[in-house]
Parts: structure tokens; sequence; C-alpha cells
DNA sequence: AATAAATAATAGTATTACTATCATTTAGGA
DNA sequence: TCCTAAATGATAGTAATACTATTATTTATT
């Protein structure tokens, strides 16, 4: 069986939607591993035209510049974790073990396994959230932003996961905190253990299994009911 | 008394020392000012060149482009909390005692009365923190800029209070990514409950109490002896 | 007073981040 | 199948960015 997942994306991050045309698709996609390339910072419409032979015009019919372009990319990323925690958790009573379970997806690399269409690749697009998905929020317009609802799926995401932690217990103070220093830490401490390593007790190149480790403990010692 | 607190800067980042001339104080001064002002994205060299009447090309003279003064910045800052927290925690043996200082002079916004010199003011720094400080490293050349120990003010602290963590449970695993995780949520933390409110049981303009309280139940929790 | 160093003034380049116009191709409906 | 509208391509243009280079002028040091 194979699904082809659609995910409703906010009308505000593009001008014409690239999911109905061949070129809207090529933009996204192929955005996305340019975007994993050569950063965000270095990336530009001009080159992404060039690689997927169009024009920078024909770009920006589609995104009005590349933060947006970077937005939906996160979004998409978020809203497609969001469904994988709502499959894996749905038939599952037990809080603890739906916890973890969000805990090992939100870690764990895809690898080549993930799902690759034609469209967004959820390894690269996990690639994007851990080099580049705090860019999402940290500009002036966050508030702007943030009132057109381009943040709602990491912010579902995150009361998802708050809403969890309250079944578990439901006295604990700070659940919708704790879920977001999940939600960052785990793309955080993945970054670091590659890249600045002393900030971890991982090692360079080791596997995701110490992160999940580390996650869980914090987890489950903050919202033990005391 | 007043001290004039002196910290010394990598030289790999910057190409004339800015702090011995009025032009290079005013360089760092009036940067930190004009990035939180505009944003890091939209400040420019241009900008600050025509606000502190001088010449772009003055500017680069002493800094090779705006990320090594944003770098420049941050560093100043960890630096200055590294020597904040040695100076507030030296005569402390309870280790309990010292990392809830930590905690509080990660949290609190230094506000008027932080450290206002002609050089670097604290309140700005703190500002820079929050919304340009992971900037810093997330991009292509961390390793590289690692490499050159551009990020050694930042991973200097982690391990100092990595260092507590230990004192307090020796037996805890994950110091260091427990450190960068308190480090990483004082500020982030922060930032949700002025930008994002949802992604936190913080209510906007909040103080920071119950940051702090966040924190350290997070942390006491976690490296409690079991 | 001489001289070295720092700064200002000016100019110039390639690239970025767009906007505009018009021609051509493609897709869907009568 | 032809017609029309929509999408794309080709081309051009602009202001700003991110620099580098050159020369003149000011300032500090011996």
């Amino acid at each position: 069986m194979e699904l082809d997942i659609r995910i409703k994306m906010n009308e505000k991050l593009f001008l014409r939607n690239p999911e109905e045309s061949v070129l809207g698709k090529k933009i996204v996609k192929n955005g996305l591993i340019l975007i994993n390339k050569l950063g965000f910072e270095e990336f530009t419409f001009k080159k992404l035209s060039i690689e997927i032979s169009t024009t920078e015009a024909s770009i920006y019919r589609y995104f009005e510049n590349k933060h947006r372009l970077l937005v939906y990319l996160i979004n998409w990323y978020w809203s497609y974790i969001e469904y994988k925690v709502v499959f894996y958790t749905n038939n599952m009573s037990n809080p603890e073990i739906k916890l973890k379970t969000i805990i090992k997806l939100l870690v764990e690399d895809p690898g080549d396994k993930g799902l690759n269409s034609d469209f967004i690749s959820e390894q690269e697009a996990y690639q994007l959230i851990m080099w580049e998905g705090s860019k999402s929020y940290l500009t002036r317009n966050v508030s702007k932003d943030n009132k057109d609802r381009l943040f709602k799926p990491y912010k579902d995401l995150c009361e998802r996961i708050s809403c969890t932690i309250k079944e578990y217990n439901p006295k604990y103070k700070f659940p919708h905190s704790m879920a977001s220093t999940i939600l960052e830490m785990a793309h955080s401490q993945k970054f670091f253990m590659q890249n600045l390593p002393a900030l971890t007790d991982f090692s360079k190149e080791q596997d995701d299994k110490k992160i999940i480790l580390f996650l869980e403990s914090m987890l489950f010692y903050s919202i033990q009911t005391k």
C-alpha cells in the first residue's frame, strides 16, 4: 500500500500553490535540497532557478521570498511529524509509551526509509529543521507571522505533546514549556553532537539512542508526580 | 567602586581590535544596538556607518563581515556571564545553591541596572542573545569556526555548569547536554513567552520567576540521585 | 617637525532581492 | 479541433548588499 499523504498548507505561505503544478513541486523539492546544500543565507532564488532550469521571476510567482519558502518547508515537516505521531500513538492508552514514541519520532533520522516522494523528502526536511528550524521564527516579523498562523503546525504539535504530558501527570505545572523544550532539544542536541560535541555527552557520529535516553530521563523525572 | 571589566577576546574575531580605538568601540557599541533594532538580516555595515558617521570601508577594517561582529558580541556576552557566575558562586560550597544562582543569572534581564559602559550594554547584549544567539553557530562554517575557537566562551560556560552538576550528582549521565539545554532554554523560553506564548506556560510580559521555576524543576528532578 | 598609522572620501564590482513587460507555451473547455 | 486563459519563459531594469581598491586627509607618536 502506498499512501499519498496530503498536508493542507496555510495559504498565506505562498502566492500560488506549489502542489498544483510540476514547476511548483520542483521549486519546493529542489529548494529544500539546495537550502540544505548551501545553507539558508547563501541560498537564493537565482541559484535555484538555474538548478531547475527556470527563471527567478517564475519562482517569485510561487513564493514572496525565500523566507516564505523556508517556513513552507518547515511547516510541512511539523505537520508531517504530527501526522506520524497521531498514526503511531492512536491506539495507545498509556501516556508513558506515547511520550516515548513521540521522542523517538522526533529524534530518529528517517534516513532512506523515510518518505521520499516526488515532492518533499523526509530526510532532507529533517536536516532542514536541524540547521534552519529556528530561523523560521527568529525574525522581526514573528508576531505578524504568528498572527497569520504561520507557526500553527509547530504550535499544534507542541499542544499535542503538552496534552499527553498532562495525561501522564495532570498536576505538572509546565507541560507546554516542557514540550517545546523536548521539541527544540531533539534537534539542537543532534546538531551539537554532530558539530559542537563539547556541548553534549555524545560523541560525533554516534547513534541517536543516547539523545533519546537523555530526553526521556529529562522528561520523565521532571513530570513524575511528587 | 567601579570596575572596568576587560574581557580578552579571540583575535580571529576581528582584523583590528575594536577595543583599542574610539571608532572601534563605537562600531561594537552601536553595532549591537542597531542589530537589535533592525534584526541581524536587515542589519548592514552601510547602515551602521551612517549611524556612527563613518564609512563602510572603515568598519571593514575592523570586522571581516557582519557575522564576525555578531560572534564577537555574543562571545563578549557569554564571557561576561561566566565572569558573573564565577563572581557570584565563588564562595559557595553547596552545588544546589550554585546551580540556582546560575539559572537566575541566565534568565534575569539585567535591565537598567546591568553593566552599561561606553562599550557594550549588558541589557542590549541580553536581547541580542535572545534574538540572534543561535545564528552564531547555525551556519555552514560551524566546524571551521569551532576550530578557530570562536565558540570557546559558550563551551567554557557549558563546561562550568556541567562541572557543578557533576558536583551535585557525580553519577548523572548527561551533565553537558543538561547544561546546554539550560543555556539554550533560558533564552528560548523567554523568547517564546514574549513572542509565541502558546509554546510556554507563561503569559506574555510576565516576569521571569516562572521560567526560573521551570528550569530549576527540570534540572533538579533530572539530576537527583536515584 | 617628521613620519607612521588610522580614517575619510570616493569609486567600482558582482551579486541579491526583487518588479515589470511581453512573448510563447500548455492545458482545459466549447 | 480550435479558442482562450493561464502558466511559464525571456529579457530588462532597479535599488541595495557585500564587499575591494585607491588616494587624500587627519591624528597620534617619536
